[in-house]
DNA sequence: AACACTGTTGCGTTTTCCGCAACACTCATT
DNA sequence: AATGAGTGTTGCGGAAAACGCAACAGTGTT
């Protein structure tokens, strides 16, 4: 079950391929690998032994059978350099855009606020006033609760402070009601934001998981409340986390992992 | 410049050491490769056609230079769910940030150098996303040294080679001055590096071992020289020691064997 | 317009790799 | 113990694939 195109050095697509059933499957034997490619043993033990001396597979200490080794760990480090997330959101972001016609946003976290880093503006005239660059406080933004979803209650606490400022009647200003929210948001995948910054403004974010498996930015839909309903929004909720998925996994993130919720 | 060892697949080893060319230099061309390879330039052109083909390898839209691709992130993200040091030491690093304020790193090594397979940022909240996966030398940090200090000379000299590679003015390059350190490192149970890669930067590592009794990885604590001083540093030793001890014990090391400094 | 580059093709030869075995080894089962 | 079905790792020879050599098609520069 080879794939190899005319003018493929036919060698280095197998090992590509060899690395591609490892990666899906985590952990193989030669013999498995041999009948998965419908190559003959000897030729996977000899190529499995030359990827294994680079570093590229290796083999678990007790089952004896091979994974993805430590030097594609270094190389995608490398390779990372090269890709930034708003270069390889921007077709998801569209996609997302295109789906709900609202105002579509990425942001990341600096600091104890979330900074907006790409905003593709809504179709409709009327439109929220987010933009690049704009900072916001993490405890009354979709994109914020998104953001410190998987934080720990201190590191929270350092990054927030005791005091929740309070911007509009929503806002959460508690402590437990917050914690509560963030277990909520942990829960079902995705956060949201019924005006608790600005009357009027809501949104609804998913978290984008880097190669470690860290949240390293946030996807929302937001819009003005009149327009947005409770059930528009959630209605988008599903578009949302096929985006979010989406960028994670160009970022390294693996598929398996992504909870479908 | 290409080394191949008997038994390899020749093809494979290029390919390999091409990415791991593209991985220090960012982006090359055809003509480049070709030279530093010592191979002709149809060879190198066939071979990246068809990591190109797989997406392993990726050219820059517009200087054509290639560079390494996105199927390597994905890779990686599928490798770094085989290392279960990370997953059992995670809670262990997250007190040690919070303990000591400042970053921490795990790092584990792949051949000749040391990367990191997990970050936990500084409190001093300083963004450099993109750390894990990073490759740095082993004879000039903090837990390259804590990584090898167990091995023999003849293995050592094997994996770093006759000439050790300056840095900084602190960097160790005489043969002596390193067995020494390795030696200090042994003793007290932890290394210490002091702007030996990076002006500026210092750290405090120390070795994680595995169920065999061989070290499988190293913990370490990593700030600005002007924040973390001498005597702050050395107060984050035995800090550092109880993780790494702890993450030796979850992964089935004695605890009776742990060398306490 | 000539030049110095780049990277991409046919082509023929030789090198390299593949498949066939037989082998060493572990672990159940008889 | 001895057999059996599994692993994965070797020599060996033939066959095929990759390599180097060119010549070629584009660039931008002198």
């Amino acid at each position: 079950m080879i794939q190899i195109e005319a003018g493929d050095i036919r060698s280095v697509s197998k090992a590509i391929q060899v690395l591609r059933l490892l990666g899906d499957a985590g952990e193989l034997g030669v013999t498995e690998l041999s009948t998965r490619l419908r190559v003959h043993k000897s030729t996977v033990s000899r190529l499995l032994a030359t990827l294994e001396r680079h570093g590229v597979v290796s083999r678990h200490p007790v089952t004896e059978k091979f994974g993805l080794g430590p030097a594609l760990i270094s190389l995608a480090g490398a390779a990372l350099t090269r890709i930034d997330v708003r270069a390889s959101s921007r077709e998801h972001l569209e996609r997302l855009a295109e789906q709900t016609g609202e105002t579509v946003n990425l942001a990341i976290l600096d600091g104890d606020q979330v900074v907006n880093i790409e905003k593709l503006p809504s179709a409709h005239y009327i439109r929220d006033i987010g933009w690049i660059g704009r900072r916001s406080p993490l405890h009354c933004t979709a994109t914020g609760k998104a953001l410190v979803a998987h934080l720990s209650v201190a590191e929270l606490r350092r990054l927030l402070g005791a005091r929740l400022k309070r911007f509009t009647p929503q806002t959460i200003c508690a402590w437990p009601l917050l914690e509560e929210e963030l277990a909520e948001v942990r829960r079902r995948g995705y956060a949201i934001g019924q005006e608790e910054l600005e009357p009027g403004l809501v949104a609804l974010a998913a978290p984008v998981y880097e190669l470690g498996g860290r949240v390293e930015a946030a996807v929302s839909v937001s819009g003005p409340s009149f327009r947005v309903t409770a059930s528009a929004l959630s209605g988008y909720a599903k578009h949302v986390l096929a985006a979010a998925h989406a960028i994670s996994r160009s970022l390294g993130y693996p598929a398996a992992q992504v909870k479908v919720g």
